[in-house]
DNA sequence: ATAAAGAGTGCATAAGTATACTATTTTGGA
DNA sequence: TCCAAAATAGTATACTTATGCACTCTTTAT
């Protein structure tokens, strides 16, 4: 049994059953047949980003994460890739220029992916105006933007 | 300092810290002057459905949770009051009656909501078919309908 | 082939979280 | 107003999760 089977295990488990506790994951391999302990469902979590689920009912539940941030920052970096022109800070305003046409899909793809500090952004045709918090959430958004490219 | 009011703070400040444990709570409202314990944020966080994530860069972090489930829950709610009809349970199916033309808004919502246990659904002008892993799942899922009406 | 580096895991335990119990406060009637 | 019921929160503790360390098994480079 290898670490990615048992990680493809793992989400196919927590679709099907309600996995209360990491002891839940470990009785569940058991019934398959795969001895596994506490500690390494706690590393496999971790590296799978599953999350632990207050449930509506009352409870708590493992269930899979709201991997849109993987998967947009993904993206972000793609397109700005493409579509990146330059950057400028202005006390806690962060300026982007892009190619033209692009600060739009720019700006929503960052929305998605919810960079802590920003209060929020205005996006014309080729530039994006992101406004934060403070001077340092902008200079900290923009290395991790300039990090993505 | 009503509960509420500290509810509205414990997003907030989740939103502007990396809280990476329920004492950081703690300390950050204690810095505000708020005194609170570490039993009474586990409270909120269950109330509140914060989740715990592993951020990709290897720490955890409590964040906002994927929320959708709640509201398309709700919203679910409100449009079942009008067009549910009827159901029925087949095997692992479960087959709903709408009223004429929205049984493809149910079924849009149900897939938002995603409910555990449902493979996938077909919907027709006023009739969903709702195709679940086992016939106990179609049976929760119907009385998980009936309890939002 | 062998050394060196790294990945994967269990064990034990530290760290973190949830909850039973209790006390106190708030709320909604009568 | 006064009581009973419900909400809220602290304390202590049980429960759950994360991780340092040690060991084994792979992989990579020489």
């Amino acid at each position: 049994m290898k670490k990615r089977e048992r990680h493809r295990l793992l989400q196919d488990l927590i679709q099907e059953n309600i996995v209360e506790k990491q002891e839940d994951f470990v009785k569940l391999l058991e019934d398959k047949g795969i001895e596994i302990t506490q500690a390494t469902i706690s590393r496999d979590i971790k590296e799978l980003h599953l999350i632990k689920t207050p449930s509506a009912q009352g409870g708590y539940r493992y269930s899979m994460p709201p991997d849109i941030h993987f998967d947009t920052t993904n993206k972000l970096g793609r397109l700005l890739a493409d579509a990146y022109v330059s950057m400028d800070i202005l006390d806690y305003f962060l300026v982007m220029k892009t190619s033209p046409g692009n600060a739009q899909a720019v700006g929503a793809l960052m929305d998605n992916a919810t960079f802590e500090g920003v209060i929020g952004s205005i996006c014309g045709d080729d530039t994006m105006l992101v406004i934060c918090h403070t001077p340092e959430d902008a200079q900290r958004i923009k290395e991790k933007l300039v990090s993505l490219i």
